[in-house]
DNA sequence: ATACTATATGCATATATGTGATTATATGCA
DNA sequence: TGCATATAATCACATATATGCATATAGTAT
């Protein structure tokens, strides 16, 4: 019993994070921590087909990674915790330190065979 | 260039991203966050197929979440950077406030539906 | 009703997943 | 050096899911 509401809650988790694993919808989270967008501010700003958009925003809000406000003919999409944003910038931290270090090593490599 | 720069970085970062949107690999993840582990302790452990195991390894592997060290005639994977695990840990938390608030208002609706 | 905005659907293509069978790699010992 | 063993990785297959785009539908305001 504890191990299915584990495993659920696992499941959640992973239902997250694979809202997070195109990087349409990454910048569509970055474009969203500043404040609320619509579709078409979105869509134009990335140069994106706006269906396209629409159905990235419609996986972000399935996984409730963003809401849906409407206000008037548009709907505005927000970020449902920005806690998302905190999480995505220590993972770019990470690979940055990841990049940094493979750079180096490339260079020492680099050195080594020039010198 | 600036801009292929940017899209180089998202498509890694989206690449790492994706490395976590299935339930095993996050349970590999944290099954590796008390330490060093090799194939078969984590098959076992998680009651899966080694090869399997072995797969999403080589996914975690290639997307530098973990990192392999023979021992002997083992290999031990471990995490590369343990900021995974407090990314993760926020998700968790920001999962686990969105479903207390569902839960909360389904104890609300439950209620001006009875009283 | 009409124009405008946003969402949903259908299709083709591409990628992910699990599992059993097989192969590869490295170690340990004679 | 050569062989046997333990460990890990890969292959092959079926199934499932994701993606992009074009088109169609639904909802809102004037």
């Amino acid at each position: 019993m504890v191990e299915n509401l584990k495993e659920e809650v696992l499941r959640l988790h992973a239902q997250v994070c694979s809202g997070l694993a195109d990087p349409n919808r990454i910048l569509i989270i970055y474009s969203l921590a500043d404040g609320p967008r619509n579709v078409n501010d979105i869509a134009s700003k990335m140069e994106l087909p706006q269906p396209t958009v629409s159905r990235h925003l419609k996986i972000l809000r399935e996984r409730s990674i963003v809401r849906a406000d409407r206000d008037g003919q548009t709907i505005n999409y927000r970020l449902a915790d920005h806690r998302i944003i905190r999480a995505l910038d220590l993972l770019r931290a990470a690979l940055a330190d990841q990049l940094k270090d493979q750079a180096l090593l490339a260079t020492q490599v680099n050195e080594n065979l020039v010198g």
